[in-house]
Order: structure tokens, then sequence, then C-alpha cells
RNA sequence: GCCCGGAUGGCGAAACUGGCAGACGCAGCGGACUUAAAAUCCGCAGGCCGCAAGGCCGUGGGGGUUCAAGUCCCCCUCCGGGCACCA
């Protein structure tokens, strides 16, 4: 007789066989049609940029998609799962600049390495719906979309401030503007420029992006209040005071004769009016500038508090700038009081949110109140607790629970009832009304860099700016070109691609040389994975129908903001084109947490940086995959540990050896399982079988919490180790063992796809592990017969009595009353309470 | 300053609605197999005291609710993330 063959798991032996296989075979994670009858299921992992490299969040990213996906399959789901390449971005100029490669092959080139990355890691991707952003039959959609949204409306072209990272070379949308500095570039400020740029009227949709939001309840709470603030609607009113004509010096009648003109003030709080002791504007604020004009003194002081906002802002602490502030000298009328009040000029005062301008009340507002220490500016009681209390609150008050005092006929009423009757008289007279202001800003979406989708818009001397007509979409990206990081948009340097004729008249004219933010590329991509070869439109509207929303999109928090405000932006916009019926992408959203090492993020410069290849060198796909799920949940931030890998791959070891062990019995058997005697070994298994199916099956279905499925399948393979002499001497009869061998093998296949396969063809199973159906776990195998009940006395754990499952309180009792150690522990004392909680716990109350 | 998370053995972590704290794994220790090692298998393992039986302590800190608290309530500390003169 041969000596027995030693049995070793060599994932290198198994998983390149295995990934020619599927790759040889297109079918297997392509998505049925949309007509298959089949409930449809759309996972989706973010897509990522193709640096050239897959890094760990990659892989725990995509290992928790795929282990969706492939148990979506399992359950008979039409499952869609594609992947592609955010595909333009500033680090393809970059690399072009350091190794002369045109970033078209640079990018390619690292799409293809990190394809193979992904094909090696056994992901479950349907690569015939695969996108590249930066190919033509892609961006030229993004130019469709621009026009459309151009023919609503919702692109404009403006000058204004905007951010400009010297490093980038280039305009930043606010959103990749963080603490000062740029998204990509940590330790470059942004500087503000004055530019002519595209912008997409983002905040046409404020209030649906808001109210949207509360209706997302499978997204975490914590990127649905990052959104809201980011939105940051604040209810106030508008309101003008007057310029006071007698002291105005000649601005305040120069126009009127008689009233002074108006300075329009944003507040939330109206109700505090009547303590309004003066009236603040923003350096840049336009009577500002006017005044300044007139005087010179003023005008340098105004510059100083531009520079201190400007080094604040660049400094990224806003929040933190010293106030400062100047009297213009003029005054300004209080449009309920008449009071007059000094205007000044404060660095504290932001241009661009409200109007510029506010009034100040310092009695009830804590940045007044701290100016007007500053500056001995009055400060006054104008509101007061509802209840009338012994001392005065302390100044600030800020309640709005009180009630208006020192406040002319409007004495003794409520802030709340103040805040509406205050507005409503501002519309009366003419001079103000209640409004809604956002945080949020349009959508600059200008770039002027070269690696990018080129806006479809001519420059003509004659007829303006002319949208470029969509049969000549795309405007087609130029090839060869030279990258420079100066001077201007590298497309203007580019005459064959400038120069055009005008669409409207025919004359020579100048092609826009900005190209569009890379965040427009991600803004709606999944809507082509459903039909991602569509020549003629974006994507059938039918086909996206049918798979929108998203079920489960996974991504970083990274993108809580950024990506993921914009893409809800542009699905609205979408379903207002008529193109889609879904008003949001998602229906659930996942963030993962980060991969760390040695308690910080992976970078290279920290030097940390684990590789993926090299972990799957030496321990293989799916233990790097499994590990990535075992560590930690998915939700939180994970520390890479090599050892845990290796600790994985041990185990997948042992799962190969026991199932190759006992697969020539399991095949063979025929005819279902018998078991009988409760001592039977068989009954054990089985029960913990089922068991591990029901923790499973119910961690797919919404905890995901895939460590301790895991760990789960780990208990069993422990117990069927333990066991290992009943499964080879017939003790447990062969069809228990298949049951045994071919469950944990479906069990495993969403976290170890390789194996599973391998040892699914061993066990004979038909076709894919993929297409067999997920197990159902069976309650009545599942249950327990007996139970382990701990008995306390006065709270504290004696001993551990073992009762029938399901037996009655009294039962139980008596049991536990009867327990040796129990019954010496309570001797000589009274039993003044019992509490049975069943199938839990009993407590004895002694005295 | 405000809003979210989080803090449990040497390490990663577990404990679904209050009911045996530390499952599972890593590292460690002991054993079997081996000439030896690797691999594999079996066992031990929160801390302190004890030969043991057993006892005491223990989920960041302090209080509370409860027969019973990692879990609920109040106060505080530290760590991570987000927002921040937004009027």
């Amino acid at each position: 007789m041969a000596e027995e063959k030693e049995l070793r798991y060599d994932p290198a032996g198994i998983e390149p066989k295995w990934q020619e296989r599927w790759a040889a075979d297109p079918a297997l994670y392509a998505a049925d049609p949309t007509d298959s009858g089949k409930p449809k299921y759309y996972v989706l992992e973010m897509l990522p940029y193709p640096s050239g490299q897959l890094h760990m969040g990659h892989v725990r990213n995509y290992s928790i998609g795929d282990a969706l996906a492939r148990h979506m399959w399992m359950r008979g789901y039409n499952v869609l799962h594609p992947m592609g390449w955010d595909a333009f971005g500033l680090p393809a100029e970059n690399a072009a600049l350091k190794n002369n490669t045109p970033p078209r092959e640079w990018t390619l080139g690292n799409i293809a390495a990190m394809k193979r990355q992904m094909q090696r890691l056994g992901l479950g991707y349907d690569w015939a719906t695969e996108i590249a952003t930066c190919l033509p039959d892609y961006y030229k959609w993004n130019q469709w979309f621009f026009l459309r949204m151009y023919e609503r409306g919702l692109v404009y072209r403006k000058k204004s401030k905007v951010n400009w990272c010297p490093e980038c070379a280039t305009v930043l949308a606010n959103e990749q503007v963080i603490d000062g500095r740029c998204w990509r570039h940590e330790d470059t400020l942004v500087e503000q420029r004055d530019l002519e740029q595209w912008f997409f009227r983002i905040t046409a949709y404020a209030q649906e992006l808001l109210d949207g939001l509360d209706k997302l309840e499978g997204w975490p709470e914590k990127v649905r209040t990052m959104q809201r603030n980011w939105i940051g609607r604040s209810e106030g009113t508008e309101v003008e005071f007057f310029l006071a004509e007698e002291l105005n010096q000649g601005i305040g009648n120069r126009e009127q004769g008689t009233a002074g003109r108006p300075i329009r003030v944003f507040t939330t709080r109206i109700d505090t009016i009547f303590g309004a002791t003066s009236i603040q504007l923003a350096p840049e604020h336009a009577l500002v500038q006017e005044m300044a004009a007139l005087d010179s003194g003023l005008a340098k002081q105004v510059g100083e508090l531009l520079d201190e906002q400007k080094k604040a802002r660049e400094a990224g602490d806003v929040g933190a700038i010293e106030k400062h502030g100047v009297p213009t000298g003029h005054f300004a009328v209080n449009p309920y009081s008449g009071e007059q009040i000094p205007i000044w000029v404060a660095n504290y005062i932001l241009a661009d949110y409200g109007t510029g301008a506010i009034m100040s009340v310092p009695g009830h507002d804590a940045r007044d109140f701290e100016f007007a220490q500053k500056y001995a500016i009055p400060v006054r009681r104008v509101i007061a607790p509802a209840e009338a209390a012994a001392e005065e609150p302390e100044l600030p008050y800020l309640s709005e629970d009180g009630v208006l005092i020192h406040s002319g006929e409007f004495d003794g009423v409520t802030c709340h009832q103040a805040q509406e009757r205050l507005g409503q008289m501002a519309m009366e007279k003419g001079i103000g009304e209640p409004t809604v202001t956002f945080r949020l800003k349009d959508w600059g979406v200008s770039r002027q860099r070269y690696w990018g989708t080129p806006i479809p818009m001519v420059h003509c001397a004659t007829d303006g700016i002319v949208p470029v007509p969509d049969e000549q979409l795309p405007v087609i990206l130029p090839e060869r070109i030279e990258i420079t990081q100066q001077g201007g948009s590298p497309l203007g340097r580019v005459a064959e691609f400038v120069n055009v004729t005008c669409p409207k008249c025919g004359q020579p004219a100048r092609r826009e040389t900005d190209t569009m933010d890379t965040f427009v590329d991600s803004s709606w991509y999944f809507y082509r994975y459903t039909d991602a070869k569509n020549a003629a439109a974006a994507f059938e509207p039918a086909k996206a129908q049918h798979w929108f929303p998203i079920d489960q999109y996974i991504g970083g928090v990274e993108h809580a903001i950024l990506h993921l405000i914009y893409s809800r932006f542009w699905t609205k916009v979408m379903r207002d084109l008529g193109l889609i019926k879904n008003d949001e992408p998602a229906t659930r959203l996942f963030t993962q947490g980060m991969v760390i090492k040695d308690g910080a993020k992976m970078s290279k410069s920290k030097g940390n940086v684990v590789s993926p290849d090299d972990m799957i060198a030496r321990y293989g796909a799916d233990a790097t995959r499994m590990y990535a799920l075992f560590a930690a949940p998915p939700d939180r931030d994970l520390e890479w540990q090599e050892d845990g890998v290796a600790g994985v791959s041990r185990f997948l070891g042992r799962v190969y050896r026991l199932v190759m062990k006992h697969a020539g019995a399991a095949r063979e058997a025929a005819g279902g399982r018998a078991v009988t005697a409760p001592a039977d070994p068989s009954l054990k298994l089985l029960r913990k079988l089922h068991q591990t199916i029901a923790k499973i099956t119910h961690d797919f279905e919404g905890r995901w919490h895939f460590n301790t499925c895991v760990a789960a399948i780990m208990e069993l393979v422990n117990d069927m180790t333990a066991a290992d002499v009943q499964l080879a001497s017939g003790e447990v009869p062969a069809a228990v063992v298949r049951e045994l061998l071919t469950t944990l093998v479906l069990l495993v296949s969403p976290f170890a796809p390789y194996l599973s396969a391998e040892l699914w063809e061993e066990l004979g199973g038909e076709g894919a592990v993929l297409r067999a159906s997920w197990p159902k776990s069976d309650p009545a195998l599942a249950k327990e017969d007996e139970l382990e009940i701990p008995v306390q006395v006065n709270g504290r754990l004696v001993n551990v009595v073992r009762v029938p499952a399901g037996s009655a309180n009294d039962v139980v009792q008596a049991a536990a009353l009867a327990d040796e150690r129990v019954r010496s522990r309570i001797a000589g004392k009274t039993v003044a309470k019992v509490i049975v909680v069943p199938g839990k716990t009993v407590n004895l109350v002694v005295k």
C-alpha cells in the first residue's frame, strides 16, 4: 500500500489555475440580461484612480464588495458587479513631466497593471462593462451632459475669486480645499485668484440635496451629517439698514437725494435687532470699496484687514483670526428703532456668505460680544429669559427661548414670534424678507490642466460663447502635447486644438482650453456600467432604470463630501433631464475603515506600506483577502499584521486538508443522512454546521461582521477536525460527511473563492461554486437540546448547570438549587428571591 | 468651541435586544511526531495570591440605576475623524 501522500495547501498552484479558467469564462461574473426574471442586485465599489499599484485599502474595499457579490449570486440574484478606472487627473501629467511618458500611455499601462492585480486577487468583476474615464467613448458623455446642463442654465461662466493650487497649477473646487490647503498637496497653501471659470449650479439643488439626506436611511449617519454641515442651510432674514444721510458725507444721497441708501444685512436673529449697536461689513463689501475710494486712510486700513483675512485663510485657520475692525466714520439707521449706529469694517466678516454685512448684536452673539468688548462698542440686553430669574443671565445671552425687552412695541413677545413678525414687517415695508442661506457654493469645474475632459465650448469674437454642437462630440483631447506646469492650460498651446471655426457664424474662433474637474467623471460613471458599450447615448434609460438605484455602494469615508455630493447632484440633474427615475444614486452606502500599520495610515513617507503583491506571493490571494475581512469589522480601522495573514493561511490549509482527506467518502455517499441517537457525533457536527450557516447568512443580511463570520467558520472547522477519527471511520455516515464538507466549502466561498472552487471540484460539485445555492440553515438541526445555565448567587457566578432546552423555570430553578456548589454557597442563608431568565441565567438572592 | 466614532489580555478582537467578559486568531509556553528542524497535531494561557482546592481583583476614571452593567443614566480623561468667526 502506498504511503498516504502528504497534503499541502499550495495557493500558488491552485490560484493561477482558476484565474485562467475564470478569464476564459467571461460569462461567469457577468450580469444576466435585465429580463432574466431574477431579482437584481447592484453592488459597487468606488472605482480607483489608476496609480499603477493597488494598495491595501483597495484590497479591503474590494474584498468586502466581492464577498457580498458572491453571496448574492449564490442567493439567486442577478448581480451587477462592475469595475472601472477614474483615469483622468494630474498624476498622469506629473508622470509625463518626470518620465517623459505621454499621460495616455502612462495611464493605460497603469490600468493594465492594476487590472492584473485585481484578477490575481480573484475579484469577480464583469470586465465586459469596464470603463476608463479618459477614453473618448466615455468623456464624450461628460461633454454631452455639460451641454444639456448649459441649455438648462445649470452651467454658467463667471469671473470670481477661485482657489488656486500653485503645485497643481490649476483651480480647485471648494470641496477640494481642506484647511486652506490642496487636497492633493497637504503642504501647499491654496491662493485666491480672480479668474473666469465654468460653474455647475449645484446650489439650485441645495434644498433637495439636504432633504434627500433624511431619506437615505441606508447611509451612515456620519456621512449624512457631514453633508448637512457642508450644505449648511440657515434660515434667517435679510433686512436693510440705511446710510444716515446727514452724516454720510455725500455717499448716501448721491443716488436718492433724501433717503439714505440701503445696507442689506443677513441675520438669523432678527428678534435681536433692537440690540444692534453697529453694522459690520466685510472688507470686500462694495460700500466699503466706495467709502475707501473717498478716504485714503480708510483704504489703507481696509487693505490690512484684507491681508489678515487672506493670511488666516491660507493658514487654514479662519476660525482663529484675531478680530480686528475699523470704524468707517459713517452711520446707519436701524429701520425698526430709527437709531443711528456706526458702520465698521471687520476682518471676521465673510464677503461670500449672506450679504457680506451683518448687524452686530453684542448682547446676544458671542462673536459680536468679543468684538464689542475689544472696541468698547455698547452692549445692550434685548432678550430676557421667559421665566423671570433672580439674576439677569450673563451676556452674551444666546438662548432663543426668551422674550424681547427694550424693543419698543415688541417687548414681551417671544423670540420665535418676534422673528416671524419682524420678518413680516420687513416685507410689508419693503426693506427685506425672510430668506434661506446656504453655505454650499456652486461647483467650479474649470481646470487649467491637460489630462481631463475638454469643455465643449467655443469663444467667438462675434457670437461670444457658443456650445459645440452634439454632432461634433466628442471634442477629442489631442495626444501629442508638451506638458508644462506653468503658463495656463497646456491645451492653449496646441494650435490645431484651439483654432476652430465658430459653429454659429463660421468665422475663426477659439476653443475653450480648460478641462473639467475629474470629479465630473466619477459623478455618473455607475450609470455607464449598465450600458457601457453604447455609442449612441450615455446609456439606455431602460437599462439604468432596471439597475438603479445601486443596492450597495462601498468605499472610503474620504469621499463623504466630494464624490458623494457631486454624484447625488448629478443624479438629480439626470432625473430632471428625463434619463432616469431615481432621485438618489445608491440606497445603501457602506464606508469601510482605513488600513493602518503600526498605528498609522500606510504611506510611502512613513515607510509602512504593505504591498498586496507581496502578500499574495507569500500567502496567496485567498489568505490576503480573508485576512482583510477577519482582522477587524469592516467599518473600523484595520491594523495590518502579517502574522495574522499567516494564521489565516494556516487555517485555509486546514480546510484544504480536511476536505481533501474526506472527499473520497463524500463523493461516494449515496442517499440522505439518517441521524438518530443524541450522542451521535453526526448530530453534534450538523448542529454546529447549521448554527454556522444561520450566523453567516444573518451577517450578510446587514450586520456585515465578516470578522466573526470567519471566526465561526474556524470554530466549525475546529469541531470537524476534532471529529476526524469519526469522519474517517464511517461512524459519521458518508452522507453526513458530504453535507458537512460541501456546505463548508459553500460557506467559505465568498471569502476564499480560489480554495472553494478547487475543493468544490474535488467534491464533485456541479458547475461553478458561484452558481450553487447558498445553504439554508435547518432550525431543527441548529437547535441545542441541552443548555448550560450559569447560576449566580447575589449576582456572582457560582456554577453552571445543564438542563434540557426549553425547560420550565421551576425545573431550572430546582436544578440550580440542587447543585452542590450552589448549596454550599447558600448554606445557612435564606433564599429571598429567585430570578430565572429563560435560557439565560438563574440568580439567587440570599440573605 | 460644536458634532460623530472609539478606549476590553502582550497584540488584532468577541460578547445582536442588560444575563458565564475575553469566542476566533496572532504572539507565547508545554507536549506528540522527527536523528534534528520545518510543517502538522494535541494541550495551557486576563491579573494577583495559593502546591492545590479555591479566593480576590478585572472592560479608560468617578458616581448611579438594577437581582444582574463592557452593555443603560450622569460627570470626567484620553485617542481618532469631521465641522468651525457661516452672522
